[in-house]
DNA sequence: CGGCGTTTTGATGCCAATCAAAGTTTGTGG
DNA sequence: CCACAAACTTTGATTGGCATCAAAACGCCG
């Protein structure tokens, strides 16, 4: 795969809006989103008023397995994963969180997963007993925290599916589509950040490494994607969407 | 699939009418639940005054994936089965639901799986209208509903770790104790109803029919569980919690 | 440049899938 | 109540996909 496609570079670099732009000035200020006249029709809106920024390091934790539950975040920049380990050492990522995403909102009274930064990351942090206040009060955030959580649930069960009955192919094959659609890419092709390792992969999809980057590579080859500098370019997304249906059986 | 349908449409409305006749011999008499003078502690208890009992036949479903979600249950006697499907067949059993478990619950608009009575199957039946209105209004049963949708995301997040993560051995161990644990076994000890199919376990975990027999036969034969009429006994818990992890590697 | 972590590639092995068939249970109709 | 068909389960033989083991290539940063 190393063929080193020498257009590496185009314009196009920025694309991945994921990562650009991160480290910049952490304030402390409150949040307000960006600034609109709109009324406040999601719910969530009215958390911003509680929000913090907050930045963390590449690698560092939010909070781990067992923590009391003590906030919520939205993230700004950056990139999360929300990671369960075993006492064997084995590991499973249950999600890589986008700018944008929502985070630990999924708890009771403590996390059951930790959510590290894959990347030097900002996010928006509210605290929890403030969310469970107002959430008490306002039926509408209620019931957005509801649908949060129910969307989060309806992805587990697709993510089951995935691991219990698809082959490595089409693993890798949805990861892609599915990280070029959450990517605003437009039209399903187009660059797609990756910033996460093939051990993150291989973790998320229930491999290893070596069979990520075999599939990843035959993928080169047929011409579905094209490696760049720190992700992938999706050539054919028909193609890419076929993949591991044909080799499957 | 079977005829057994009485196509009778009583009183109250079923829920679809494209596959409406489904139950058959159904009561509609309000619910109550087992009568105690306690204070309604828990908010689902304020559902109680729309339920309405319904029989569904073995077999039969609740609602299919993509229905319109027009109906939560609370099941009283029997078992019940979520499933996902795709175009080439292959299925993922999400959870097996046993006597006080909810489902349907977990929807939006409208349902992302099907739900099948595995064997007959008796349930409380709550209109969603009602349940979304009443939790608008009532923090405490938003939050019950919640609690509820959350449980059910860690129970799907420890599922995607077993599939992804877990031989057969391990996994097929893994059910067997959890089905005990909520068949509400004395201690781990003792029988386990398995109400399903071995290709509705293998749905489950992500094995294949013949692999959870030949799993099931080994645990027979070192002792750990012995087959019953229609399940097996747990004959040692700590064997079966180890089970797998001795086989794997 | 040189060390280190990540990725790629190759060789080999094993667990679970697949293919096949016998054995058992369940349900139906005579 | 028995006979028969259909569905389910078990067991065996074989294959294959992915894991594992191993090592080279690459990229990154001091």
């Amino acid at each position: 795969m190393q063929a080193r496609q020498a257009q590496a570079t185009p314009a196009n670099r920025l694309p991945d809006g994921a990562r650009a732009a991160i480290g910049n000035g952490l304030r402390t200020t409150p949040t307000t989103r960006p600034a609109d006249g709109q009324a406040p029709q999601d719910g969530l809106d009215l958390l911003d008023q509680f929000g913090t920024r907050r930045a963390v390091r590449r690698g560092h934790e939010f909070y781990a397995a067992g923590d009391p539950a003590r906030f919520c975040y939205r993230i700004v920049s950056g990139c999360v994963r929300t990671v369960g380990l075993d006492e064997d050492g084995r590991r499973q990522i249950a999600e890589f969180l986008l700018p944008g995403d929502l985070f630990g909102f999924d708890a009771l009274d403590t996390h059951h997963l930790t959510a590290e930064a894959l990347t030097d990351t900002v996010v928006v942090c509210y605290p929890r007993r403030a969310v469970e206040a107002l959430a008490e009060q306002n039926g509408a955030l209620a019931r957005r925290l509801r649908d949060l959580t129910l969307r989060s649930l309806r992805r587990a069960h697709e993510k089951m599916f995935l691991l219990g009955r698809k082959s490595a192919g089409e693993r890798v094959a949805a990861f892609l589509l599915e990280m070029a659609r959450r990517g605003a890419a437009q039209d399903g092709q187009g660059p797609v950040a990756l910033p996460m390792t093939r051990a993150d992969m291989a973790d998320h999809l229930g491999l290893t490494i070596e069979t990520v980057s075999r599939t990843m590579a035959r993928l080169c080859r047929t011409g579905a994607i094209a490696p760049t500098r720190c992700g992938i370019e999706i050539r054919d997304p028909a193609a890419l969407a076929r993949f591991g249906a044909v080799t499957r059986h």
